[in-house]
RNA sequence: GCCGAUGUGGCGAAAUGGCAGACGCAACGGACUUAAAAUCCGUUGGGCUUAAACGGCCCGUGCCGGUUCGAGUCCGGCCAUCGGCACCA
């Protein structure tokens, strides 16, 4: 025993239980068709965002969210659900990579050994995972699916007369490489010449690289793209039948940034569309650009190109080209953070070129400048320095001309230069007295009727980078040859990656799998392609492995993913009427699909929970992925994540955020070994609500850990030798009336708290129960037996030795959740409150369903009432039922 | 700058428009004990009134206004903190 006195012998009775739960597979959800699967019951998917398997194990942070999902998981068992409450390991990606360059040891035997750390720890923790369906995205039997997933996007193309994902055979088009969902392009990159390699967005901090603070340079590259902003509309829309936090749809809607706008077409003079000049060799004949302000068109008084924007080198003459060439190399010598300063004064030349402004055929100066962005657009923008701030200070920085095009209500054309809202056109021959949206449409129909431009819409978007130069990653299934790509065959998975000995970088950009000269060769002219995937494609599907984690014929299996994810296809037939059930459908299925949430929801995970951290990135490629499946037929439901809660961070006692600088880590084993694992669980959800970011206190695991030793103690005494006997209190007794009312109070409010995820109030009320009972000398049986099943979510250890302990038939886990009976909540005599002009006075105890003016009249007979209503005229008696009495007076 | 979230005791927090501070922590007092720990019981937002107690009164949910018989809660405007995006045309 420990120095310290155990409050309940928690170390005792927690492994106990968790090798009864293990021993007897008390969790293991069977798939329809399987053994032991009852298909009159309802279905619920709850799942954790799975960890990425570190070195340093778990801290107090993780298992909250974990801890929500297992209560919740088993609450719905408890329901009589049949519940899929899964767990397995993001594994590849670049800390263990990171750890084998610097120790030598394989990233696959590191992370071996960081998974069985996380296991164990979880397993202390006493989660409820079916351990039979954990999976992990280093197994080849796991990513020779991602692989193949891969594939499928590479045989893919978005139809855009279909808006939806077809298979390449479809195209009818010259070019099939060109409108893959998966496509090689030279796109810029985070090249890091310090590390020898090329980073990830994410791995660059403020323009240097996370590791070593060494410098970032942008340099185009050969990467693997995927078409992302295809489907930009479908991610957008589809956010809206999602139960997620209203602030992560925004973070999601804003990521992708959809706007509406022109695109308009300004001939560049000189250029042979131009009959001002002669035409000039290599001129271009048009510059484009979009705008989301086509109205402001008279108001454009200049252009900006971005630096990098390929036209610039035909664009810029003689007597300037120097200038342009000085000012080209001076931006791309600047960082990222640099160039984005917002501070900074602008910047830019002159071409020497001019364009004509198609609207009023004003001859305009053609800018480079690099506050626009070769990256957005076209790369180039019509500069109305009049209404929009950056190019107000451009313009007035470089003395160009400035014409206000829309007056500000109650201002003067010049008093609304730098106006940006809406207003009324003027200066603009075609759109005067227009206000901005008859202005917009106007023009728009004007510049397509003329053919210099047209409706337009774009994102912030960009398709997604999605081949990295690593070594610990999934190789692309793709093999090169004389050029170009051609993909695997499904028969070839999984690909494994060479046994490499050494992962460094080549410090040429190239990926550590060229140094692999064998593994490389595929065939006499053709070669393996070397770069990885990113750590984000292997999360992308993780929730469909878990739906069939065995198969290897299928990445899921038809059956078990309509069943888990909830079907679809009938969905549509489905009235209000039918509500929770599904109706058989064809016959073919050896299931019904009975739904836990509303049935006509796009979305088949119940419930999802992990970090905000994942809001864009995570969160936007799983649903992308299951978009492209779903269009393919591969999957039933359109969206992933039905219900999305994001818990919050929980930082250390000092009110810091947790990490080794500030040496305010805690270990969840080492709060366990103290209190427990029930009394770690049960604080986890005791601090506050989930979703908010709270500090951890141990005084708090403490007051939580008394609570159980009190429940414990309320069936159990303590003899002489120091053993647990259970106390002779607990009688086989009817409850009174005040026990039942706390015990169904207490069900009602449990069973609501669960439900809204309050869990922080739940336990308020099963310590109210506590307290109430600690009180008596009699303790009913019965009322302790519905108490441990309501505490069995929480706390499931003590509460499975209580009820044994009780001699209460079978496991508690096969228990039925209680009902409550809202009769036996109330009472005969409620209790009145008596307010005069809105301040409560006093309280008065009446009949239920006091009839108002029984209430009115009892008020005016009330002492208090009548002191400070006397010589006062009553104006009014507001009343509400069982409630309140408020007399207003004058 | 834009978008979003949050502001309630000494602390974590509760509160369908109807008793602000449930529950827990900390603190203080008491019981038990030779003593301590543990446990149990009680007090605990601020001010005023009172010899004290009881009782009573006033104020109090970031700030200012509004709606309402009644506002922590609804509406408008500010301020502060945190998070995301950020020259996105």
């Amino acid at each position: 025993m420990n120095e310290r006195r155990k409050p309940y012998p928690f170390d005792r009775l927690e492994p106990k239980w968790q090798t009864v739960w293990d021993e007897t597979r008390a969790f293991h959800a069977p798939n329809p068709g399987e053994e032991n699967f009852d298909s009159k019951k309802p279905k619920y998917y709850v799942l954790d965002m799975f960890p990425y398997p570190s070195g340093a194990g778990l801290h107090v942070g993780h298992p909250e969210g974990y801890t929500a999902t297992d209560i919740i998981a088993r609450y719905k068992r408890l329901k009589g659900f049949n519940v899929l409450h899964p767990m397995g390991w993001d594994a590849f990606g670049l800390p263990a990579e990171q750890y084998a360059i610097k120790t030598g040891q394989h990233p696959a035997v590191t992370t071996r050994d960081n998974v069985a750390k996380f296991k164990a720890q979880l397993k202390r923790i006493g989660f409820s995972y079916d351990w039979e369906r954990e999976l992990n995205t280093t197994d080849p039997a796991y990513y020779k699916w991602t692989q193949w997933i891969f594939l499928r996007i590479y045989n893919s193309w978005f139809n855009p007369e279909t808006k939806k994902a077809e298979p390449i055979s479809t195209y009818r088009g010259e070019d099939p490489d060109s409108v893959r969902l998966a496509y090689v392009a030279e796109v810029p990159v985070n090249w890091c010449p310090e590390l020898g390699t090329v980073l990830a967005n994410e791995e660059v901090i403020d323009g240097k690289s996370e590791v070593g603070g060494f410098p970032v340079v942008r340099r185009p590259m050969r990467q693997w793209m995927l078409r992302i902003t295809a489907f930009a509309d479908r991610l957008l829309d589809g956010l809206d039948a999602l139960d997620w936090p209203l602030s992560l749809k925004a973070l999601q809607r804003n990521w992708i940034g959809r706007s509406e706008g022109a695109e308009i077409e300004f001939p560049v003079v000189g250029s042979s569309r131009c009959d001002d000049r002669t035409p000039q060799h290599g001129v271009p004949t048009s510059i484009r650009v979009f705008t989301t302000r086509p109205d402001t068109l008279y108001g454009a008084t200049y252009m900006v190109l971005a630096p990098e924007n390929p036209l610039v080198d035909e664009l810029a003459t003689e007597d300037h080209r120097r200038a342009v060439a000085d000012y080209r190399a001076q931006v791309a010598a600047k960082s990222d953070l640099e160039r984005t300063d917002l501070a900074k004064e602008k910047t830019g030349v002159f071409t020497g070129a001019f364009a004509l402004n198609p609207a009023n055929d004003e001859r305009i100066p053609i800018w480079i400048a690099d506050y626009v962005l070769m990256g957005y657009g076209t790369g180039a923008i019509m500069g109305v320095p009049a209404h929009d701030a950056r190019d107000l200070e451009f313009a007035r920085k470089f003395d160009l001309s400035v014409v206000p095009v829309v007056q500000a209500p109650g201002k003067t054309p010049e008093e609304s230069v730098g106006y940006v809202n809406d207003g009324i056109a003027i200066n603009s021959p075609l759109l005067n007295g227009l206000v901005r949206e008859a202005a917009t449409a106007k023009i728009i129909d004007w510049l397509e009727e003329k053919g210099h431009g047209r409706r337009d819409v774009r994102y912030k978007l960009r398709d997604w980078l999605f081949s990295r130069q690593r070594y610990w990653g999934e190789p692309f299934p793709i093999v090169w040859r004389d050029g170009k790509h051609e993909a695997l065959s499904e028969m070839e998975l999984p690909l494994e990656p060479p046994p490499l000995e050494d992962f460094k970088p080549t410090g040429t950009g190239e990926p550590p799998l060229a140094k692999a000269k064998d593994w490389i060769r595929y065939s006499e002219n053709a070669t393996r392609e070397t770069n990885t995937m990113p750590q984000w494609a292997g999360s992308c599907w993780y929730y469909l492995r878990f739906c069939d984690p065995t198969n290897d014929r299928r990445f899921v299996g038809e059956e078990p993913e309509r069943y888990w994810m909830g079907g679809s296809n009938d969905e549509a037939r489905m009235t209000n009427a039918e509500k929770m059930t599904k109706p058989e459908s064809s016959g073919t299925s050896s299931f019904d699909i009975r739904h836990s949430s509303f049935p006509a929801k796009p979305g088949g995970i119940d419930l999802y929970i992990g970090g905000v951290e994942h809001a864009v990135l995570h969160l936007l490629y799983a649903r992308f992925w299951h978009k492209v499946l779903f269009d393919l037929g591969q999957v039933s439901k359109p969206e992933p994540f039905q219900r999305l809660v994001n818990q919050g961070m929980i930082l250390g006692e000092d009110n810091r955020k947790m990490s080794k600088r500030w040496g305010n880590v805690i270990d969840p084993l080492d709060v366990i070994e103290i209190y427990g694992a029930d009394a770690f669980r049960c604080y986890e959800m005791f601090m506050g609500p989930l979703e908010q970011m709270k500090p951890w206190s141990m005084k708090g695991v403490e007051g939580v850990s008394r609570f159980l030793a009190r429940v414990w103690r309320l069936m159990m005494t303590e003899n002489q030798a120091g053993e647990w006997d259970l106390s002779a209190a607990v009688q086989d007794v009817e409850p009174t009336k005040a026990q039942q009312k706390i015990t169904h109070a207490t069900v009602k409010k449990v069973t609501e708290d669960i439900e809204s995820l309050s869990f922080n109030t739940a336990i308020s009320q099963m310590m109210i129960f506590v307290n109430a009972f600690t009180k008596t000398e009699v303790v009913p049986i019965s009322a302790m037996r519905t108490f441990l099943v309501v505490l069995n979510p929480f706390a499931p250890h003590i509460t499975s030795e209580l009820w044994e302990r009780l001699n209460s038939t079978g496991n508690i886990t096969d228990q039925t959740w209680p009902a409550y009976d809202e009769k036996l909540l109330v009472e005969d005599e409620v209790e009145i409150i008596v307010q005069v002009n809105g301040k409560v006075r006093d309280r008065m105890k009446i009949s239920l369903d006091a009839t108002e003016e029984e209430v009115t009249v009892a008020a005016f007979a009330n002492f208090r009432v009548q002191q400070f209503i006397v010589h006062k005229k009553v104006q009014r008696v507001v009343f509400v039922p069982n409630r309140l009495v408020n007399v207003v007076v004058k």
